[in-house]
DNA sequence: CCTGTATATTTTATTGACGGTATATATTCC
DNA sequence: GGAATATATACCGTCAATAAAATATACAGG
């Protein structure tokens, strides 16, 4: 697994990515649709910006049905599991990533258990 | 001292940008000829990714005669002190990052003590 | 004050990123 | 196979980042 340390930063410096990615370093693994939620941003600008997180290799994504389930890639080298350790620490507790931590909390109904709008 | 996430990742997604804050964190203080010389760019390249690392607040500047001389800002906080860590963790062995510091330690005589070119 | 050195900034042109909308693909259910 | 849902991609106009060259500023020494 190798990662170009300027494609890694060039990834993390988009809000959305960085938004999508701090859910996702959370929450193990969502769907697309959740992404979307507690964002609140619309579907296509969403699924746009975790192809680029994909392409740069930061994360996997995996079929279910209907549904398509990202996460971190678990084979990201340790040093980008460091930077991406610190940031979390250092961005967890601010504006738009912790309301987007709430907003996810509060949806009602998760995949594998009924639609999702 | 603040920092925007997504401001100090596009401050690093730039190739030469890293490549001067690499050889600031390795070598405490630099001036601008120092790293010129070891990146091998033209320096008004160099000048212009310096003013940017400037702005966003990673480097400080500090002149002394004819040279102005870069460190990284002791000022930043704990969690991109941690990025930075683990970024240096990560490309100190890689290709142009080793290559810097190697033309550097080259470099014949250091400022305070000699003319620059 | 004039020259040369070190560094910064401006200018201009080009390339690349982005957002929004529309459209396409994949899958499930009927 | 057709409809509906979830997600992805293509297209297009716009704006920001970049490079390269020229110019400007700051300082040192004669």
């Amino acid at each position: 697994m190798e990662i170009r340390p300027t494609e890694l930063f060039g990834a993390l410096s988009h809000e959305t990515r960085l938004r999508c990615l701090v859910l996702l370093l959370r929450h193990e693994e969502l769907c697309v649709c959740q992404l979307t939620e507690a964002i609140g941003a619309a579907q296509p600008h969403i699924s746009r910006h975790l192809a680029q997180l994909r392409e740069v290799g930061l994360v996997v994504d995996r079929r279910e049905g209907l549904w398509i389930h990202y996460r971190v890639n678990p084979g990201i080298p340790a040093w980008v599991e460091g930077v991406l350790r610190e940031t979390l620490r250092g961005v967890a507790h601010l504006g738009p990533f912790a309301d987007d931590d709430r907003a996810l909390a509060r949806m009602p109904a998760r995949p594998s258990t009924a639609r999702c709008a």
